[in-house]
DNA sequence: GATCTAAGGGTAAACGTTTACCTTTAAATG
DNA sequence: CATTTAAAGGTAAACGTTTACCCTTAGATC
């Protein structure tokens, strides 16, 4: 690939002529800029941005921790950063981490490697402590979807507790007082925060859950099916579910529907 | 962030040993080895990917080019190769371009300016001959999901026609022979080839089908609704629906359902 | 005791840029 | 005509690595 010196030579001009043509910087006429463009259009050449970002000590990209790309979720939010990413020409880095404390780790180290200019860290699986040093030694560090005090000023976070209460309201509101809840068994803060928030609400109109009314699964299509089946399964009593996400809440429909329950009519469902 | 010339002086050996260790290289006693290896703990040294790449002309990352990652089918997609790209240590550049022949172009470019190793591109606004041309100057250039004959050794793709008419072919071993056909009105190869398969095959039971029983629109699920609607719209009779993809059909799935026409015993559909 | 060998480690060039600082040229000013 | 100034362009150091090649030391071999 054709480097900066050969369109220099080429163009009978020195390096730094080149390079601020590649830039539009100031500094070269208009007859020997045209000319130097003329001679990268031939060779096709492109800046090298390895040798550009050690130089200047900038990337011009932005690395993204991520648990799963194939979950919409997630998908919409790399999306929704890669568009503004790319308005402030940045290139995006993904490395997923798939919810396990060693592989987050070692998508935040190889993002690391990358010197991103800044850094997106969707994390549930590494602890406070280590979460709270890389915030604090690497420049754009954010962290999302979860709220660490020390730092909070790098966090974006979703309210599960209110989120949950938001739900309940709602099927309070419908006139429902038999409840039953499809929520997340992985043993983080989103889903007992949710559960919290559930519970809360439903004991200030009196109707206190029990254990036996939740169950837990993976936080999927799949999950929500399984769960269903183990809650008609024990001949659990309920009018509403609530599901911890939109995936679990269909798979729980599914499951309601083939055992000939009728949604919305005998069983309503909020994901 | 600290380099590999203060974990040098600081230990006392030469940036060569330091580099030795980084890479788990030989020529290196045990004592040195392990000395080095605290430092670089200490200082938590992390090696510059950029600087590297720079000198060993290997970026161990993998381009992709995808028109959007919010759509479950290409987010799926990135996954997959994400996962891969993993086991080889490579990180993966992610690049949208959004089916428009600009952002495209630029995506590409963007991609090769970062020297990836490779590049995996899903591309179905540039021409033939753009790519073509990036295929036999980029090495590791893969087209996905696109069929050029002159690089065929470069392409991934998916057989439309046939999977047009397996569509049909199911359609009819049900008994179906009214049919109608929901797809997408871009101006690709994909819908057109999967009609023309789709076509083929009723043709050899002596279906014809009409042009009103085709509606196209956006290939998403309000796309579907749209599409379902302008058919009931001019009253098209049928019993079998061939959408473009899941989510069409399942737009036209709740536009049926929202005229009380009962899915599947009146009308069937498929994906 | 002279020579060879292997292990351990150092030196410096190279990768492709950017940019601070210097030089040349020619027109503008007094 | 001498001096200033601005525009156009060049020189070379720096960024953080890797690696081919060289050097030293000490034990093994004759």
């Amino acid at each position: 690939m054709a480097t900066i010196k050969d369109i220099a030579q080429i163009a009978g001009v020195s390096l730094a002529t080149v390079s601020r043509v590649v830039n539009n910087g100031p500094k070269v006429g208009d007859a020997t800029r045209k000319r130097v463009k003329r001679v990268m259009q031939e060779l096709g050449y492109r800046p090298n941005a390895n040798a550009r970002a050690l130089v200047t000590q900038r990337s011009q990209s932005l690395g993204i921790v991520l648990p799963e790309l194939s979950d919409p979720f997630f998908a919409t939010m790399a999306h929704g950063i890669e568009t503004i990413a790319r308005k402030n020409n940045s290139q995006i880095l993904i490395s997923t981490g798939s919810i396990k404390k060693e592989t987050e780790l070692k998508a935040i180290e190889t993002l690391l490697e990358h010197r991103c200019d800044a850094m997106v860290v969707h994390s549930k699986a590494l602890d406070d402590e280590t979460l709270i040093n890389f915030a604090n030694t690497v420049p754009g560090f954010v962290l999302i979807n979860r709220y660490i005090p020390q730092i909070s000023h790098r966090c974006i976070w979703l309210d599960n507790i209110s989120g949950g209460k938001t739900m309940a309201k709602h099927m309070l509101k419908q006139g429902h007082t038999k409840f039953a809840v499809v929520s997340s068994q992985y043993d983080i803060d989103d889903p007992s925060n949710r559960l919290a928030g559930i519970k809360s609400e439903l004991e200030k109109h009196n109707i206190f859950l029990d254990d036996t009314m939740i169950e837990l699964s993976t936080p999927d299509q799949q999950g929500g099916e399984i769960a269903m089946q183990n809650l008609l399964a024990k001949g659990a009593d309920f009018t509403a579910v609530l599901a911890y996400n939109d995936a679990m809440a269909s798979g729980a429909m599914t499951m309601l529907q083939d055992h000939n329950i009728d949604v919305p009519n005998e069983v309503s469902i909020i994901g």
